[in-house]
DNA sequence: CATCAATATGGACAGTGTCAATTTAAGCAA
DNA sequence: TTGCTTAAATTGACACTGTCCATATTGATG
């Protein structure tokens, strides 16, 4: 297995996104530069751009790549099979959690509208993705029904939304506090299934 | 009242700060440069450290603005002088999601840490005083249900911030719905209240 | 082998934040 | 008033960024 010539990478869009992910994971999105992404494969500053064309759509990749891994966290969970709705809803809500508290800096990039190419149309499947599951364990019952199942949806997915963001942004303290054994974010997800019962 | 030498601008921090606003709004963050606001108060590029010494300081004094804003909003509401506890949780909740909605560049904001000197006394001072409401509407009770308070305080603000959050990014379509004549963020509100009783 | 298209290169440009040396003038003490 | 100190503004510079361009290399195809 000689030495390849270096002049061509032959792989270099892969190579790319591992090292973006990489930057990403480690410095948040900031430190993903095309730049610094080119310097740490050694490539020439300009190399990337027969790949991605400019620095949105290089996040727009990692950020449908990170929807996509979402999603099948979700479906996995799902698949474990449990019957009880509110199970499903849990295992929903789990697995948002569980991804956002694991991968921040993956988790941001996904809402950060400024950095992407929001009319990617992968980018938008992938998005619509994520949603199919929480649609799927809400669509039943007459008219109305689906209309409270709607609103119930959303605040589902409104509460876990903004518990990671806040947990992320470090706005929760302490941060890693439990309820009777259990972690915090299960009893808020229960809170939301019994109603706060402000007397 | 004669033409004052332009050489000293006499009140540039305060014009610094009024322009930044405009800035945000108009742009969102990325348009706040140090150099765009300099430019568009006609001083020097460099002008503007003089009283701000980075980009994140003058950002971090227009989150601690807006954090100011933010919780006087919700200190109003609350001055009408509603008795019922829920009814004061929705004035909270009211007060957030309509600031959110209606100063869009400015709410978003408040949560870039990225952006934000988030060590500054002024800043984690408004930022306390946020919460102060929502954890005054809360605490009441002995021991146990203080937790439990704790627990639904986490869940409105969780459910309040992510809905809003989602709002911004158009993460939620329709964007303007409403649900029997109230607006879809009413309803998600009672559903906590009330308990989205999934069967 | 010859050619072509894909891919990588280096250089350039405008924009940014930030630093440094310098200039201006306002405020205050004598 | 005069003179000094100092805050506040200036210009200039540097390194970094994204993006564009002309050029060079090479894998693949005829």
């Amino acid at each position: 297995m000689t030495e390849k010539s270096t002049y061509h990478h032959g792989n270099l869009r892969d190579a790319l996104l591992d090292a973006a992910f990489e930057l990403l994971d480690q410095e948040g999105v900031d430190g993903v530069t095309i730049r610094a992404v080119a310097r740490s494969l050694g490539v020439a500053h300009s190399a990337p751009a027969n790949h991605f064309k400019t620095r949105k759509d290089l996040l727009t990749a990692l950020a449908t790549r990170s929807f996509e891994q979402l999603t099948s966290a979700i479906q996995n969970g799902l698949q474990q099979g449990l019957e009880d709705r509110r199970e499903r809803l849990k295992v929903f809500a789990d697995s948002v959690i569980a991804y956002g508290l694991n991968h921040p800096n993956r988790y941001r990039l996904l809402w950060r509208r400024d950095c992407l190419a929001v009319d990617d149309p992968d980018l938008l499947a992938q998005m619509d993705a994520l949603y199919e599951p929480l649609i799927h364990l809400f669509e039943q019952g007459d008219q109305k029904e689906q209309r409270s199942a709607e609103t119930s949806g959303i605040a589902l997915w409104s509460m876990v939304h903004g518990y990671v963001s806040l947990r992320l942004d470090g706005n929760l303290v302490p941060l890693n506090d439990e309820v009777s054994g259990e972690p915090r974010e299960r009893a808020i997800i229960d809170a939301l299934f019994d109603g706060i019962a402000s007397k």
